[in-house]
DNA sequence: AGCACGCCGACT
DNA sequence: GTCGGCGTGCTC
C-alpha cells in the first residue's frame, strides 16, 4: 500500500538507506531504495558507484547529507545472511579506533568475494517414482544405478558412478527415459559438529582448578577479559578447550585468534582429538574455494569453532560466544600495513560489544596485559608447574668477552662443550640466532663499500644458498657480486656478523658427523614443511636445529635439552619502547623448548652485557621482578600502558615534498600538560620501498583522548595529495 | 579500490 | 601531430 502512494504524484519521498560499500570512503553513501525493496540495516546489496557496480552493506538510515537529486537506486539484495549488529557496531567501532575509514574496516569482513554471489546447486539423483515404466529396456548397468539410488537417498553423479562402475552415460540414459529424477539441493556445510561429548583429557588438579575458573566465566555470560597465565609446557590448551566445550553446548560459536596459524599442525591435532572434527581455519593461505564456503558457514553458524590469524577477527560470526587468544603477547597479532590493529586489544572490543568472554593465554603476557589485570580490569587465572614431570630449565650466562669464540665464530667454548655433552648423551640441540640468511652486512675490504637497498635504509643479507643479497624489507634481491661494484675490487667482500646459515656452517664444521638442520621462514614455508620438521626431529632424524623465532613457538621435543641462544644481545638495542619485553618473551619462550619429558633441560645465553636486567631476569627465571621494573621504567616515562601512543608516519617518493608536509604538521603539532609530539624524524627506516618517511611519536596520558587529539591535528594541516600520513595508534614496530 | 581526467615523452 | 605514462580526485 504505501509503495502504491510512493508512487503516486511523488507525495512521499522513496524511501532511501546509507549503505557501506568495502572502500575507503569517508563514510556510508545514500541510496534509494526501488520500489517493492526491503532492505534491512546488515543486508548485503548491490550499488551503482561512479560507473560501475558495487557490493556493500545497509548501515542503517539515510544520512541525508547530499542533494537527494544524486541519490541513485539499490540495484537489488544480495544472497547472504545479512551481517549482525555486533558485527557492523565491531566494524565502526574499530575504524574510529584506528583512525581508518569504516569501509576499509569492512573489506576485511568481505575478504571472500564470492561468498555473495548465488549458492551453487548441487544436482542429486533419485529414482523418479514407483511406477516404472514396463516398456523401458533394462540393462544389467542401469539396474545397478536402480538398486543403489533404491537403498539410499539421492546421490551426486559422482558418487554414482564410483559405487557402481558405470559410465555417465548410463545416468544420462536413465533420465531420458523418465527413471532418474534430479533433484537440486544446497551443498551440505564442510564444517560438521564438534563432538561435545567426547571423554576431557586427565587433567592435573592445577588444570582441573583453572579450566573451572574459565568455564565460570563463560557460564556467566556476559562480558569478562581472563589471562590464563602458565609456563610454557602446563598445558594451557587443554585448560582452554574445556572453556571452548562449554561455549559451544551453549549454541555459541567460539574463535581461536593464534599468531601464525601456518606453523600450528600440533595443536590441531589436538584440537581434532579434543572435538572430533576440523575446526574452521582461516588465514591468508586459505584458497578462494575454501575462503568462500568458510565464510558462508560462519555467517549462517554451521561452522561452529574458527581457528584463525588475526583476520579472522572480522569474519561476519552470527553469534559469536567466545575468543581465545592464545600466545597474547605475540607481536604477529599486530597488523602493521593497511588497517593497522593488534589483534588481541581488537578481541577485547568484540568481546565486550558481543557481551562475552575473552580468554588470553601467555607463558609470558604482554605488559598491557600484566596492568589490565594489575588494575582489575581483567581476572588472572594462574597454572603453576610444567604438566607431567618436566621441571624448568636451568639457565647459565656465557660473557662472551672472557669466554670468547674463535675468530669469525660465534660459538663459544663453554657452549662447545655443552653440546658435545648432550650430543654424548644421544639428545637433541637448538641454536637461537634471530637472524635470516648467512650475514646481516657485506663490505668491501678494499673500499670499504657496504651493501645496501636502493629502495629503503637498510644493509642488503647476504643468503648464500641463493647466492643472492635480500633486503628484508621490501624484498628486493640482487645477484650476489663477485666484485666490488665501487672499486672493482675482486674477492674482497667480506660477511660481517653471523646469520643462521653461517653458524650452521660453524656448527657443521664444529660437528662433521651430526645430523643438522636449519629452520627459518625461508626454508619452512608452510604447515606441510613445519610438520615435516617436527616429524624429523621427533623420529631424532635431527641431532642439532638452528633456527630464527619460528622456533620458539610451542612445539614439543621430548629429547631437546639444551638450548643455546647464541647473541642474547640482539634485539636488546635499537630505542624500542619493547625491545626489552619482547627480548625477554622471545628468549624465554624459546628456553622453554628445553627439556620436556623427564629430562632437565638447560639454557645457555651468550652475551657481552650480563649485567643486563632482561639477561639477569631470564637467568633468575623471575618474571615478576622483570615486569615490575620494566612497567616502573614505563611509568616513569609516561609510556604505555601508563600512557598513550601513536605513530604518525609521513611518507611520499618525494623527499622535499615529504620534508615540506612533515615540517608543517611539525608547526601544528598539539601541545599540552597531558600530551607530547615529538618529531618529526627521520622514520627508522627512513627510505622503505622507495618511499622517504619521516615519523612523529604523540604520547598523551591515559584519559586523554588520543584519536581526537590526532584528527584535530591533521585537520588543521592540509598536505598534499602525493603525501601519504600513516596513522598507527599503540605503535609496536619502530621500523 | 576502480576509473576517469589531465598534462608531458617517443612514435606512426 | 597523436598514443599513452600514471599522478590526482571522485564515487551517494
Amino acid at each position: 500500500m504505501s509503495a502504491a502512494k510512493a508512487t503516486s504524484g511523488n507525495l512521499f519521498a522513496q524511501a532511501s538507506v546509507s549503505v557501506l560499500p568495502p572502500l575507503p570512503l569517508a563514510g556510508p553513501y545514500d541510496y534509494l531504495v526501488p520500489q517493492g525493496l526491503v532492505v534491512q540495516p546488515g543486508d548485503f546489496v548491490e550499488i551503482p558507484l561512479g560507473r560501475q557496480a558495487q557490493r556493500g552493506v545497509v548501515w542503517g538510515e539515510a544520512k541525508g547529507d547530499v542533494d537527494p537529486a544524486k541519490l541513485k537506486e539499490i540495484y537489488g539484495l544480495l544472497p547472504a545472511e545479512p551481517l549482525s549488529d555486533v558485527s557492523r557496531k565491531f566494524i565502526d567501532w574499530v575504524a574510529a579506533y584506528t583512525m581508518t575509514p569504516p569501509g576499509a574496516v569492512l573489506r576485511m569482513a568481505m575478504s571472500a568475494p564470492d561468498a555473495l554471489d548465488a549458492v551453487k546447486q548441487l544436482f542429486l539423483f533419485t529414482l523418479a517414482g514407483e511406477n516404472v515404466d514396463a516398456d523401458i529396456r533394462m540393462t544389467p548397468t542401469r539396474q545397478r544405478v536402480l538398486d543403489l539410488l533404491r537403498d539410499n537417498p539421492p546421490m551426486e553423479q559422482g558418487d554414482i558412478l564410483r559405487e557402481t562402475g558405470v559410465g555417465a552415460s548410463v545416468i544420462k540414459g536413465l533420465l531420458e527415459a523418465g527413471l532418474l529424477r534430479r533433484v537440486m539441493v544446497d551443498p551440505p556445510s564442510p564444517f560438521r559438529r564438534p563432538d561435545l561429548d567426547l571423554p576431557a583429557p586427565d587433567l592435573s588438579d592445577d588444570q582441573k582448578q583453572a579450566a573451572g575458573h574459565l568455564c565460570d566465566k563463560v557460564a556467566d555470560d556476559g562480558f569478562s577479559v581472563t589471562l590464563l597465565d602458565g609456563v610454557t609446557g602446563s598445558g594451557k590448551t587443554e585448560v582452554y578447550f574445556e572453556a571452548v566445550r562449554d561455549a559451544l553446548a551453549r549454541g555459541k560459536q567460539v574463535l581461536v585468534l593464534l599468531p601464525e596459524i601456518a606453523l600450528s599442525a600440533q595443536w590441531l591435532d589436538r584440537f581434532r582429538s579434543r572435538f572430533g572434527v576440523e575446526p574452521a581455519l582461516w588465514h591468508s593461505e586459505v584458497g578462494q574455494a575454501r575462503r568462500r564456503d568458510t565464510w558462508r558457514a560462519v555467517a549462517d553458524g554451521t561452522a561452529s569453532l574458527v581457528v584463525g590469524a588475526r583476520s579472522a577477527l572480522f569474519l561476519p560470526y552470527r553469534d559469536l560466544g567466545l575468543i581465545v587468544v592464545d600466545e597474547e603477547h605475540e607481536h604477529a597479532f599486530k597488523q602493521e600495513e593497511g588497517v593497522i590493529y593488534h589483534a588481541r586489544d581488537m578481541a577485547v572490543a568484540r568481546g565486550h560489544l558481543g557481551a562475552f568472554p575473552v580468554i588470553l593465554a601467555s607463558a609470558t603476557p604482554s605488559l598491557e596485559t600484566l596492568a589490565n589485570v594489575g588494575a582489575g580490569r581483567y581476572d588472572r587465572v594462574e597454572l603453576g608447574q610444567r604438566h607431567g614431570l618436566a621441571v624448568m630449565p636451568t639457565v647459565e650466562i656465557v660473557d662472551i668477552r672472557q669466554d670468547r669464540p674463535e675468530r669469525q665464530r660465534w660459538i663459544t667454548p663453554t657452549l662447545k662443550q655443552r653440546l658435545v655433552e648432550t650430543f654424548a648423551a644421544g639428545e637433541q640441540a637448538l641454536l637461537f640466532l634471530n637472524r635470516r640468511g648467512y650475514a646481516p652486512l657485506t663490505l668491501c675490504r678494499a673500499c670499504g663499500h657496504r651493501f645496501q637497498c636502493p629502495n629503503c635504509t637498510a644493509w642488503l643479507v647476504e643468503h648464500r644458498a641463493w647466492g643472492k643479497l635480500q633486503c628484508h624489507h621490501c624484498g628486493y634481491t640482487a645477484k650476489a657480486p663477485d666484485s666490488c661494484p665501487a672499486c672493482g675490487a675482486e674477492e674482497k667482500l667480506a660477511a660481517c656478523g653471523p646469520g643462521v646459515e653461517r653458524l650452521f656452517e660453524e656448527a657443521v664444521e664444529t660437528f662433521p658427523n651430526l645430523k643438522i638442520e636449519v629452520a627459518t621462514s625461508d626454508n619452512i614455508a608452510g604447515p606441510k614443511a613445519a610438520a615435516a620438521l617436527i616429524d624429523r626431529v621427533h623420529r631424532h632424524e635431527v641431532d642439532l636445529l638452528i633456527g630464527t623465532q619460528i622456533l620458539a613457538k610451542g612445539y614439543h621435543f621430548p629429547m631437546l635439552t639444551l638450548v643455546g641462544v647464541v647473541d642474547a644481545d640482539l634485539g636488546l638495542s635499537g630505542g624500542d619502547l619493547r625491545a626489552a619485553e619482547r627480548s625477554y618473551q622471545l628468549m624465554t619462550q624459546v628456553s622453554g623448548r628445553a627439556g620436556r619429558g623427564d629430562r632437565p633441560g638447560t639454557v645457555i645465553l651468550q652475551t657481552a652485557d650480563p649485567s643486563n636486567r632482561v639477561i639477569k631476569a631470564i637467568a633468575a627465571g623471575d618474571r615478576d621482578a622483570f615486569n615490575q621494573v620494566e612497567l616502573s621504567e614505563r611509568l616513569a616515562h609516561g609510556m604505555p600502558p601508563h600512557g598513550r601512543l601513536a605513530a604518525l608516519i609521513v611518507s611520499g617518493k618525494k623527499e622535499n615534498e615529504v620534508d615540506e608536509a612533515a615540517w608543517r604538521l611539525g608547526r601544528a603539532a598539539p601541545r599540552g600538560e597531558n600530551m607530547m609530539v615529538l618529531g618529526p624524524a627521520p622514520a627508522p627506516l627512513s627510505l622503505l620501498r622507495g618511499r622517504y618517511r619521516r615519523r612523529f611519536l604523540v604520547r598523551v596520558d591515559k584519559q586523554v583522548r588520543l584519536q581526537s587529539v590526532i584528527h584535530d591535528w591533521l585537520s588543521r594541516v592540509k598536505t598534499p595529495g602525493s603525501v601519504r600520513i600513516q596513522i598507527d595508534i599503540d605503535p609496536y614496530s619502530f621500523m
